[in-house]
DNA sequence: GCTCAATCATTGATACGTCAACTAATTTAA
DNA sequence: TTAAATTAGTTGACGTATCAATGATTGAGC
């Protein structure tokens, strides 16, 4: 019991490691940070999106998403207008920059990751996939 | 290829929300965050340790290793004072309260652990610990 | 013994996520 | 039709991680 406990420990313990590793790796390897990359790859996927929409996909604070947006938008990545038909709503949609450039990143990104799993089987993959699934679950409806 | 690499970016997107989704659960229901309740516990192990070697212990920067102890000194759950043989040295070491009050956190992280992991077998729980182990290496040697 | 380098700790700047409070626009319903 | 509720977005305050710069103390080499 005591002795599962500690192992179990360090599985939480290395996946918060894990994250504090990544992210700054990530960053200085592509060029952007994950989140703002995930934005712009959903708008990738789509001609417009409503700020809102957006914010769901991809599951971050509103606050968060304003910023991020405002930013890419200040950088020429991202073109923002109201909607005329209802003023509340702001549409999100790719510069033609913003597009050729997440071209680059997504490569960068795929090179991270193939070094990151480089020594993981097909089948490995596919388990520690369903393990994070179902952690995730266990997470989000824990308590 | 392309087909595996999407699966693979799941793992990655995975890992990093799965860290977005425990923080703030994971503090919410021990009362206290992972990285102090980490710096805690490595106190909890000894009779006084330098700032410093607490920070090579827990891996995180030396700024955040300030700061942290700043704070845990004045909730007076941590003893700081200079080392009178090299002023260089602030060594660290748990108060009474401190040492009571880490047990009660103790209990609830193991709770949340539970919980997390509760529909993982034994022998899943180490594939999966050997997995991120992996994983971690990976990206401290990547590039 | 004195200067220079090394070591530990602190502080400042920046980034980014959260929640809460607020504004503006629209919808509901009395 | 107008007051209240809802919705989208923005802003502010806060926490905490990073890196870089600085301060303070000690040790090494001349």
């Amino acid at each position: 019991m005591s002795n599962s406990n500690i192992e179990d420990e360090k599985i939480i313990n290395r996946l918060y490691e894990i994250h504090r590793r990544t992210a700054p790796k990530f960053e200085s390897c592509t060029g952007i940070s994950q989140t703002r990359l995930e934005l712009l790859h959903e708008l990738y996927e789509v001609e417009k999106i409503s700020q809102r929409a957006l914010q769901k996909k991809v599951n971050i604070d509103h606050a968060a998403v304003t910023r991020h947006l405002k930013q890419l938008e200040d950088k020429g990545m991202v073109i923002r207008r109201k909607d005329p038909k209802d003023q509340r709503f702001t549409y999100v949609s790719l510069s033609e920059e913003g597009r050729l450039k997440i071209i680059h990143y997504r490569e960068e990104k795929e090179r991270f990751i193939s070094g990151v799993l480089h020594d993981f089987s097909e089948e490995e993959r596919k388990t520690l996939l369903k393990m994070l699934t179902r952690i995730q679950r266990n997470i989000e409806i824990f308590e």
